[in-house]
DNA sequence: CTGAAAGCGCTTACAG
DNA sequence: CTGAAAGCGCTTACAG
């Protein structure tokens, strides 16, 4: 069975292929007679414009590239479709693609996104690969960066503010009164470098740690490679006996709800005798028990400003922009003052 | 900025565009020297071939088309993780496109594939609509559809065993002792008539209480539109004092976590008080407090079905296929006998 | 408002 | 192994 194709159409509707192009794309105005004949050939064919044809035949496509590492982690999923949303308002689709946390595949996905000759393009990974990174910037489309380093000559560069959100939890902590701090790291398999959002988060907690002021601070920290929540349940349930600490700074939303699991099993409860902070304030925080203090990014401004700057032509981005995103610390049930000792 | 062509490609490499293209697509065999100069030729001009270009001019596209109604649910992005993977593996990309549950999207979403040429499509969407399906069947090209009711004349049609799972989930409540079950739906806004697992989940909750042949065997069912989540939570939240339930089964793992939180609050304990079994064994099941006794649907078999149902030409599949998937019930911490009464 | 014609950037027989 | 030519199915000026 046959495509039908526009000439099709135009044979039977018995127009020109520029009067079926025109009822297709809205664009002409069209004899309300001829145009019913059309739609009504279009119906009885089945006919469906060939996209490859049509986007060759264009100028420019409708289209934005968004690359994210994972559609797992809720926290991808979650931007991802927040930002196809807000894209969508303003007459644009989404090609959405996923890296599995692999440079090589960043390569690919870019190379496949510029091939798609997409009106912008979006980088959202945790991995980073200055190649991917260049190639990106070189085509001369709108390119924006969610927490990957260099801002670069032309792409626009979003900054979630992980320190600012690593400070509130550090001192939200330090002013119930902990002294012994964990933090909780992890890191996917095949990733190379650490990941920037997370060094960031690391940082953060770092500089917090050093400017609070208080002598008699104990922090220490555990990388686990893995998955999230495996990563944050092996932590717990490896760590030594004799490490003590009070409360718990993890890295995801991930990580946290694997050191929840972890902590029980230890028979340690939370928060009395722990207390838990977890980051990216995902759907499922706020239902666990007890529900967990963590670090919001807010979707809704990120999402609006990746689709802005993708929409931003070029004249008016030169040297590239830098966007910084506020973070907030969002206190629930899982941090309390620590234990008296 | 332009962007290169073959053509431009062609001119630096001092050869024929034939020549790039094999090149490009490996499909001749060109001599050592030759290729070398094309391939720097491309790098120096970061020639990327336009994807329309090359897929108008050939017959067809190495793309499947994927459906689902959702990111946000991990059991949709974890299938569509898997599905991804097992068609990568047969050298085929994945288109993929989410309806947030709406029939009137699900049927742009398929005009949108079959538009794009895709050689297979998979409709994995909880909500359904009738004039997507046949649209989707009349293409001609291989189609599969996930629990989605009617089988088609051409489609494949993938039928989780949900009836199964749920035997098993009650019979598995009614061992332990439970004889007051309560079970939890949650229906999405806006999506018309319920959603197909959902209905096979519960036509198989109703023929197991049934079946059973327990007399004094007592069953309530509630009804809650929302996400997952909230709705579990709403439906414990709201329940009348004077129902008297000794477990709980849930239409999904995301309705479960909802319904853990709606029983802490109440001050009921899991499993001491209230029993809880969930569906689909996502990722964080295992993770919870009490981790959850879940039905498993296997991922690993589901893409598998799917990416060779695709992968199957026309003629083997007339009459349209049926393939089961069987599902387990994993039981874990949530379930236990009733108190005493 | 409608029609004929050129062109989008590739791939693919087909000759050489 | 390489080159010239046709064609994929649309869109878009440009005349009428």
């Amino acid at each position: 069975m046959l495509r039908a194709k526009i000439q099709d159409v135009a044979r039977l509707a018995d127009v020109s292929l520029s009067t079926v192009s025109a009822v297709l794309n809205e664009k002409a105005i069209v004899k309300e007679s001829t145009k019913q004949r059309v739609l009504e050939a279009i119906d009885r064919l089945r006919y469906r414009p060939d996209y490859y044809a049509s986007n060759l035949a264009r100028r420019q496509t409708r289209l934005f590239g968004l690359i994210v590492s994972n559609l797992i982690n809720p926290f991808f999923a979650e931007t991802a479709q927040a930002i196809e949303t807000e894209a969508r308002a303003h007459g644009y689709e989404i090609a959405l693609t996923s890296t599995q946390f692999s440079p090589a595949r960043l390569r690919e996905c870019v190379q496949q996104m510029l091939g798609s000759r997409v009106a912008g393009l979006a980088v959202m990974t945790s991995e980073r690969d200055d190649e991917a990174f260049s190639a990106a910037e070189a085509s001369g489309i709108p390119v924006v960066f969610l927490d990957v380093g260099k801002p670069g000559e032309r792409a626009t560069n979003i900054r979630v503010d992980s320190r600012g959100g690593m400070f509130a939890a550090v001192n939200h902590l330090i002013h119930l009164g902990h002294r012994e701090l964990l933090l909780i790291r992890n890191s996917q398999k095949e990733c190379g470098p650490p990941l920037l959002s997370h060094r960031l988060r690391d940082q953060g907690f770092a500089a917090a740690v050093r400017k609070c002021g208080i002598e008699d601070l104990t922090t220490l920290t555990v990388d686990v490679a893995g998955p999230g929540a495996d990563a944050g349940y092996q932590a717990i349930a490896t760590i030594a006996e004799g490490s003590t600490f009070t409360a718990v700074i993890a890295i995801t939303d991930m990580v946290a709800l694997g050191v929840y699991r972890g902590l029980q099993e230890r028979g340690l409860r939370i928060p009395q005798d722990v207390s838990v902070i977890g980051f990216d304030n995902t759907y499922i925080s706020r239902f666990l028990t007890p529900s967990l203090t963590t670090v919001d990014i807010p979707r809704e401004e990120l999402s609006r400003a990746v689709v802005s700057a993708l929409l931003t032509q070029d004249k008016e981005r030169e040297g590239g922009g830098q966007i910084k995103l506020a973070t907030r610390l969002i206190v629930r049930e899982s941090t309390a003052p620590p234990p008296a000792s």
